[in-house]
DNA sequence: CTTGGGATGGTCT
DNA sequence: GACCATCCCAAGG
């Protein structure tokens, strides 16, 4: 069996999101998403992503109050929050947070594409290889993650999940975060290069 | 390489 | 009725 595919069995487990949200952000970097359509399967290495918080956080969707969109910041944590936005786009965020915290969510910005690019090129309706999922918007579109995937649990689904990935710790860089304009000095937003 | 505008609709005020 | 945790393309340097 080849060394990837052992790798991508098994989903990182419940624990692993019962943490920080600014940690499990950064600790998400350098890991593997899995996704599964029929018996086809693609998968890429997280290289960006975004810490969202509750009342300490202004730019968080969870930060007035809860509502039927942001409903799952507040669930379980290792599940899928899945947005729509700009009126064509969704967005996949990991809900995280300690547990003493009441909502919280890593947005999922970037991954380099692995397995299945070629199914990612026609998601995304695309001949090319370059800018598969270099973004929020493309990733959900290489992935095809749209709202059914809401509250699906990443830690027991078979078609979507998040696996072990890197070996090695990448350097970690850390920015404020893209497209808001407010808690710019929460430097939340982490990078990897590979 | 950078910049500006259009697409498009759910959510919140 | 405005705002968006965005992307793409065309035009300019």
């Amino acid at each position: 069996m080849e060394k990837w595919f052992q790798l991508i069995l098994n989903s990182l487990p419940r624990r692993f999101y019962a943490r920080d949200t600014v940690v499990v952000a950064q600790d998400l970097l350098g890991k593997r998403i899995v996704r599964k359509i029929g018996r086809q399967i693609i998968s890429g290495i997280i290289t960006e992503t975004e810490a969202y918080g509750h009342t300490n956080d202004s730019a968080s969707h969870a930060f007035r109050r809860k509502t039927k969109r942001n409903q799952a910041m507040f669930d379980e944590v290792g599940r899928a929050y899945v947005y729509f936005t700009y009126g064509m786009y969704f967005c996949f965020n990991v809900v995280a947070r300690n547990p003493e915290a009441d909502a919280g969510a890593v947005l999922i910005r970037a991954i380099q594409p692995e397995k299945g690019v070629e199914i990612m090129k026609k998601n995304r309706g695309k001949t090319s290889e370059k800018n598969l999922a270099d973004g929020p918007a493309k990733l959900t579109q290489a992935l095809d993650i749209t709202k059914k995937h809401y509250g699906l649990d990443l830690t027991s689904n078979k078609e979507l999940y998040i696996a072990e990935g890197l070996e090695k710790q990448k350097k970690i860089i850390s920015d404020s975060r893209i497209g808001i304009q407010t808690a710019l000095d929460n430097l939340w937003n982490f990078k990897i290069n590979i």
